[in-house]
DNA sequence: GCTGCCTGCCC
DNA sequence: ATTCTGC
DNA sequence: GCAGAATGGGCAGGCAGC
């Protein structure tokens, strides 16, 4: 493995001198983008790519030419109305250099005045006022980020999440009020901010709905009746209550008072209640998608709104939440009819609705039910409804603590109780332990469930005709339903994994680099194969199943294994990349048709028989899978193991897996705590990588080229970064790939502050990138980043080193992160294109191949 | 019928 | 996938 | 250490628009 960092130290080693980055006589530009002849890039072209060196390529259309195009005019229309002042102020305190950012980024920097102005207006706060609260959300940020370490405790200001700073005025606000605000107004200030409503909706009954109150009273608290559909506002309410809190206890009790109202006023809207709190249709394995994103929401929320489509990308970018956006906007429309209200199961109908339209004309279609929900929002549904339609709650609680909240809500509020009921509030009626001990059985009893069979539609019926007790019985462990897998822990080294596993006996086995396969066969001799995230992937493989029945023992009925399907070369018995596997077709294919076989390594069995085996220890089903499956080479083997405790030998097994194609080690005890139950502890696995290691794997010296506004806790600051090598030929800095990880808070905020200050108005005529990157601002070439990655790609839109590996691609990083700054390096020291190439072809995986393909020649 | 963009799902 | 952070 | 939420590359599939 080629690890540039030491070599690149030594000062020694070509530095180019800063120069000639201006002549544009060597520019030459061999970007020649003629985009071009195009097979598709299909797997057989992949092979053969590692096969021979020399291949034909395909080309996505590739364009330098977002140069020039910046923003579209009609954003610089918006009146500045009463900002004015804010506005200067803005722009007055900024040295020369920034007063061009500013106004090389009007579009979204008046559109970001524009969310404000509208909050303000919408919380009836004077402009004096308003600036203020600007300032103390900058405040507390700024505090935070000067003394972190030790001020961490009192700096408890309000989450990041809620915070929707401007991200270019910030700065000098802070410095003219950095005095003495006190830390409790701003709580204070951030709380208004949340709970004031606007007049026009104090008349809305439901309005007041609070879930998060102390002894909540599931009826006298509900605003709505026995029998009644439950209203959108109640789950909103609910889930702004939640938001605005950050304890996962209190949020799973507000949750739980919600449910408990459901529970006892209206039943069959628990189940709609729980998948809408998940953001989720249906079970995985029903496939059910909205065929809804990012891109589609803004245009139905701009063709809803009556703005454009630029306009609500920018404020999205400010705001850093499309559903706030919506929220705003749509408190700006005059309507001649108010829609009936929505009602819980009205909303999750029509988002199953969205999800069912397919075919001709279908988007549009989807688009006028996507308004027909919105205009019919009020406070802030509309916010959870997008949110719902992006695929986030964002929140700060998902399944888990769902699932507790469930659990809390049946504890105290048992349901199957006949109206009304008598036990509305069991904690009062015994000991604090006893309840917290019923709570603690009900809880493991849920999640226990639902990791053995993931489907709310089976789950939420039973507990409320039978409840929680009859689970275990009616709903359990069946081949054909997917269950939760077990997930590993990343370790840093064979010391960590020692060390966890300290006088323990485990085992080590390869880690294949291929896709998680959950084969199920049941007893009518029906196969299913399940992905990782339970979806459905038995149409994908009809090799498998074709191949399955050879692999079992004489006595095997039914059967759940878990496998890795990994692409394979039949030729020369080796393990192909991730990304030939990932060239196959995904739906109804046909097993002559397969141009990518995979061979499927077995290394867990949890059900055999009739029996669920996830109780017994790894030991026995490891025993078990090896006496009732057989290994038939090239289809169906036994993941590489090795059961050793020795540092060294350790040591050497991940070598060898490296060597192997693997991507490293996964490591499980075999005896204590080493049973499937994942609703206990569903990362009871070890995984160990080479890129975990420190000062070890792949590392490259990158320059920031380009930023992307944050989403949620990142709004008002970078959230990602354009990165690219420098080409010493050409003289050129080469997109490599994004990155978004890795970043402390402290690291985000004080890149944006060094990065805002070096914004262009356009890319550099060397910067080489596809237009799918073009990141929100452009930045001169100023700093040198450290980055880590677990491979090099031939890529189909990064530029670095194009030319040199293919002709037509370039190289870009998988699982990229942040590791540092390189303030010791000069952008022109950056790692090479040649550098990157290099490592590329350093690559164990494309060395071994390279090493057949040799051999082949010979031989001919 | 072709292409490009968007989406969801793998890692 | 990786990583960071509040609890 | 869990749970959640930021963020990555890259593929096939599907729809819109030509």
């Amino acid at each position: 493995i080629y690890s540039d960092s030491e070599e690149d130290n030594s000062p020694a080693k070509e530095s180019p001198p800063k120069k000639k980055l201006f002549q544009d006589n060597a520019i030459e530009s061999k970007a020649s983008n003629e985009t071009k002849e195009n097979l598709n890039g299909n797997s057989k072209e992949l092979i053969n790519r590692f096969k021979n060196s020399e291949e034909i390529l395909n080309k996505i259309g590739s364009d330098e030419t977002s140069e020039g195009k910046l923003e579209s005019p009609e954003d610089q229309n918006q009146s500045l109305e009463d900002e004015e002042p804010l506005d200067k102020k803005t722009v007055g305190s900024n040295s020369g250099n920034k007063s061009k950012i500013v106004k090389n980024n009007k579009s979204v920097s008046t559109s970001h005045k524009k969310v404000i102005s509208s909050q303000k207006k919408k919380m009836k706060i004077s402009p004096t006022q308003g600036k203020k609260i600007d300032k103390e959300v900058k405040h507390t940020k700024s505090k935070n980020d000067q003394k972190s370490p030790k001020s961490k405790k009192d700096t408890k200001s309000p989450p990041a999440k809620k915070q929707t700073s401007n991200f270019f005025g910030v700065k000098m606000i802070d410095e003219q009020i950095k005095e003495k605000e006190e830390l409790k107004q701003d709580t204070e200030v951030k709380k208004n901010v949340l709970k004031n409503k606007d007049n026009k909706d104090a008349s809305i009954p439901g309005i007041e709905y609070n879930p998060s109150k102390s002894k909540y009273h599931p009826i006298e608290d509900a605003f709505w009746k026995h029998g009644e559909k439950v209203p959108y506002l109640a789950l909103a309410r609910t889930l702004e209550e939640i938001e605005a809190v950050s304890a996962r206890l209190k949020m799973i009790e507000i949750l739980s008072n919600y449910l408990r109202s459901v529970i006892v006023l209206s039943p069959d809207d628990l189940l709609p209640s729980v998948y809408l709190c998940l953001n989720k249709l249906a079970p995985a394995y029903y496939s059910m998608e909205l065929g809804i994103a990012e891109h589609s929401l803004m245009k139905a929320i701009a063709q809803a709104t009556g703005r454009s489509i630029s306009q609500i990308k920018s404020d999205a970018g400010s705001v850093g939440d499309l559903g706030l956006v919506a929220e705003q906007s749509r408190s700006t429309q005059r309507m001649m009819f108010r829609p009936a209200p929505l009602t819980v199961r009205n909303v999750f109908d029509k988002l199953k609705e969205i999800a069912s339209m397919s075919g001709q004309a279908s988007m549009s279609k989807k688009m006028d039910k996507i308004q027909s929900m919105f205009v019919a929002c009020r406070h802030s549904e509309a916010r959870f409804v997008i949110r719902s339609l992006a695929g986030k709650l964002r929140i700060g609680l998902a399944e888990q603590s769902v699932l507790q909240a469930l659990a809390l809500a049946c504890t105290m509020t048992p349901p199957c109780q006949e109206y009304p009921p008598e036990q509305l509030d069991v904690s009062k009626t015994m000991s604090t332990e006893s309840f917290k001990s019923k709570y603690d059985e009900v809880a493991l009893i849920i999640k226990t469930t639902y990791c053995e069979c993931p489907n709310y539609d089976l789950i939420i019926p039973v507990i409320l005709n039978e409840g929680v007790s009859a689970l275990p019985i009616k709903i359990t462990l069946t081949p054909g339903i997917p269950l939760m897998p077990m997930l590993a822990h990343p370790t840093k080294g064979v010391g960590e994994v020692l060390q966890r596993f300290d006088g323990l006996k485990f085992t080590c086995e390869w880690k294949y680099d291929g896709e998680r396969a959950q084969i199920h066969l049941n007893d009518e001799g029906k196969i299913n194969i399940y992905s990782r995230n339970q979806e459905n992937n038995t149409g994908k493989y009809p090799d498998i199943i074709s191949q399955l029945r050879s692999c079992l023992g004489p006595d095997v009925k039914s059967c759940v294994l878990d496998t890795e399907a990994v692409a394979w070369d039949k030729e020369n018995k080796s393990i192909l990349p991730f990304q030939v596997l990932s060239t196959r077709k995904k739906k109804d294919c046909v097993e002559s048709e397969i141009k990518v076989p995979v061979c499927v390594f077995m290394f867990d069995l949890l059900y055999l028989n009739g029996k669920s085996l996830v109780k017994q220890p790894l030991i026995e089903r490891r025993k078990l899978l090896h006496d009732n499956f057989i290994s038939i080479e090239d289809k169906f083997v036994f993941a590489t193991s090795k059961d050793t405790t020795s540092m060294e030998e350790l040591q050497e097994f991940l070598e060898n897996a490296v060597k192997g194609n693997c991507e490293g080690l996964m490591v499980k005890t075999l005896e204590f705590d080493a049973t499937y139950e994942i609703a206990k502890r569903s990362r009871n696995w070890l995984k160990l990588k080479k890129d975990y290691l420190e000062g070890v794997g792949d590392t490259l010296d990158l320059v920031v080229v380009g930023g992307y506004l944050g989403r949620g806790k990142r709004a008002g600051v970078y959230g990602g970064f354009l990165l690219a090598c420098y080409d010493l030929e050409s003289e050129e800095y080469q997109s490599i790939c994004k990155i978004g990880t890795g970043f402390s808070d402290t690291d985000l905020q004080k890149h944006s502050e060094l990065l805002k200050q070096h914004v262009l108005d356009k890319p550099r005529s060397y910067y080489k990138f596809d237009s799918s990157h073009e990141p929100d601002h452009w930045f001169e070439p100023v700093q040198v980043w450290e980055v880590k990655c677990a491979d090099l790609s031939l890529s189909p839109v990064h530029r670095a080193a194009i030319g040199i590996v293919d002709p037509e691609k370039g190289i870009s990083l998988r699982f990229p992160r942040f590791i540092r700054i390189r303030d010791d390096k000069s952008v022109e020291e950056a790692t090479s294109a040649q550098q990157v190439a290099d490592m590329y072809k350093n690559q164990d995986q494309i060395k071994n191949q390279g090493e057949i393909n040799v051999a082949e020649e010979d031989f001919y």
